[in-house]
RNA sequence: GCGGGUGUAGUUCAGUGGUAGAACGUCAGCUUCCCAAGCUGAAUAUUGUGGGUUCGAUUCCCAUCACCCGCUCCA
């Protein structure tokens, strides 16, 4: 197994090769930073979304789902505050050209050279459309740039219709839309995006019964169920961390929150994938109309003038302490878990990638290759004495060339088991220049092909298909015959395909490229008993199984 | 938006001031009883887009768009 330090560009050519992901409006040249999911990045996708919804809708008694509308009333952008504060003040500075926040500097200099600072230009995230016939500020509104409100908005009445005590939480997936400056890292920041947010409502710690837990409890508690989901189907613990954000980087009206980040490829690196934060009463006070002048000072809200509500819960258990009156009207706190459906499946991507060297290529065929490693050596090593008497800005500088070199000694010790280590250090940062190493590279990637394949270790219930069914023999019309029924057969239950366009190996090593995690075929022995074998992705291991055994059999396999 | 890089078949890349090649992949036929086997044949690029220089540009120049790396960002 091997995760080759270019693994992220790895997978945007396979996620356009095997109908991922594609980039968006490609034939008339692309939309800044939009991506269309392709025939199986659409399946994983929305099995990404579905193991959420189980998890966090069906999988507990406290939460309801919901899906709000992406156009709102402009109302409710001025009063969650975006309208305001999802604008960024920006400046350049004019003499070392770098970028900083308005509100994040002091003074009118520049804080890196004391340059000169350009204007502040104002930048809203939010993308404005027009509702109804006429084009004018009476009918402006936002594409929504999260999807939170439409649960905050729709708080009481879940709470009515359903219901509802305290502590519960609304769920909800959907597109949201922000007008990033600078997108990028393929689907991981794009203008639009898909989020998968819950908002969970509980109890302000005055109000809570004996034995009921606070809101830092809870908060606790959706952070660990989140980062568990994401472990449960397959992130590694190495490269899944909960990130505590400290005072300064919390929102005024936040009194905690975690990210959890995920160690993407390359550049990329720790990333953010999820926020669970604790926004107290904030959200669903600054929706309601006749809040206390004491409530609106203490978060830093204006009065709200259009509300027709106040987003209160009846609280029948509480007796006031002072006054033995039973009950209370209050505004919930809330928990919020908000998850990016696109940086998830971006990250399962990720995890899944591997490389592996199936066997080792002999003596004879691996004399050209060993004997153009030497030479690529001999022109490093001699570059590198060069670049170290004068140093520029040559590609490849000398630090490029050296890790060249480590990494091509290294393989060299075992040659014909690291044929991926190989192609990995001539796609090194600045091998491209050195034709030498492109030689190396042509030569190792013909016996890659042989030797080598890619596979998606996605968790099976994530896989786009569950399982491929592949006849051994194609020109035998009996052995087709059953391979069809069989795919019938199990499409009523799995995401099914049938290929019979190539040799056995090469089928295997299509479905391992993207994740299936169970292959079929269907061979002599099939017509006499009715056996068919099953391959596993991951082991390549086969056992022989009962066709009638075939919907049990991997059904278990698949939760 | 600013600075650096890139843009040639599905993918990875080559190449030249006289209108493009390879490998892999894809498709069809034959063959094949388990891990990218073989044989035969085929399709696919107005060289990102738009201008300019030139008798002629994919190659030179300009603009634009997209992607990658920084600045930024927090799903």
């Amino acid at each position: 197994m091997f995760r080759p330090e270019n693994a992220f560009e790895k997978i945007v050519s396979l996620s356009k090769r095997r109908g991922f992901i594609f980039q968006s409006s490609e034939i008339y040249g692309g939309l800044g930073s939009t991506w269309d999911y392709g025939p199986l990045g659409v399946e994983l996708k929305n099995n990404v979304k579905k193991a959420w919804w189980q998890g966090v809708v069906y999988g507990r008694e406290d939460m309801e789902g919901l899906d709000a509308a992406i156009i709102m009333n402009r109302l409710v952008w001025q009063y969650s505050g975006h309208e305001k504060t999802f604008v960024d003040p920006l400046v350049d500075c004019k003499k070392c050209r770098k970028r900083f926040r308005a509100d994040h500097i002091k003074g009118d200099k520049c804080p890196e050279c004391g340059g000169e600072l350009t204007e502040p230009r104002n930048f809203n995230g939010m993308f404005q459309t027009h509702v109804g016939p006429v084009q004018d500020d009476s009918g402006l509104a936002y594409l929504r740039p999260e999807t939170a409100q439409g649960i905050f908005t729709n708080f009481l009445n879940v709470l009515q219709s359903m219901r509802r005590k305290l502590p519960f939480g609304i769920a909800q997936i959907g597109k949201s839309f922000r007008n990033e400056i600078t997108p990028g890292n393929f689907t991981f920041r794009t203008r639009e995006f898909e989020q998968m947010e819950i908002e969970y409502f509980c109890k302000p710690p005055q109000y809570l019964q004996p034995g009921e837990k606070t809101d830092d409890q809870l908060h606790q508690e959706w952070v660990e169920a989140r980062y568990n989901w994401y472990l449960k189907l397959g992130l590694s613990p190495e490269r899944l961390r909960k990130r505590p954000q400290a005072k300064e980087e919390l929102a005024h009206y936040a009194k905690a929150c975690v990210d959890l980040e995920y160690l993407f490829p390359g550049s990329l690196g720790w990333s953010e994938l999820e926020g669970v934060a604790n926004r107290q009463d904030y959200d669903l006070t600054a929706h309601s109309n006749n809040v206390p002048e004491a409530d609106l000072a203490r978060l830093k809200l204006n009065r709200n003038e259009h509300s027709t509500e106040k987003m209160e819960y009846f609280d029948e258990a509480w007796t006031d302490p002072a006054t033995g009156k039973k009950g209370v009207k209050y505004i919930p706190y809330v928990i919020e878990p908000s998850a990016g459906a696109d940086r998830a499946t971006l990250a399962f991507l990720c995890e899944a990638y591997e490389e592996e060297q199936l066997s080792r290529p002999d003596e004879a065929a691996i004399k050209p290759l060993s004997d153009s490693i030497d030479a690529a050596l001999k022109n490093i090593q001699k570059r590198i004495a060069e670049a170290a008497k004068r140093p520029g800005d040559e590609v490849p500088n000398g630090q490029q060339l050296a890790a060249m070199e480590k990494a091509l000694l290294s393989a060299k010790e075992d040659l014909p088991g690291k044929l991926l280590e190989i192609d990995a250090a001539c796609s090194l940062p600045g091998a491209d220049r050195l034709d030498l190493l492109k030689k190396v590279k042509l030569i190792a990637g013909k016996l890659g092909d042989e030797h080598t394949r890619a596979v998606l270790k996605l968790h099976p219930r994530l896989a786009p298909i569950k399982v491929a069914v592949l006849p051994l023999k194609k020109n035998e019309p009996r052995i087709v015959e059953m391979g069809k029924k069989i795919k019938n057969d199990l499409s009523g239950h799995f995401r099914a395909v049938y290929d019979d366009t190539a040799g056995i190996g090469k089928l295997y090593r299509r479905q391992d490229e993207v994740g299936t995690p169970f292959c079929l075929t269907v061979d002599f022995q099939s017509l006499e008993d009715g056996t068919v074998t099953l391959r596993d992705r991951d082991t390549m291991q086969q056992e022989r199984v009962r066709t009638e055994d075939l919907i049990q059999v991997i059904g278990r396999k698949i939760v």
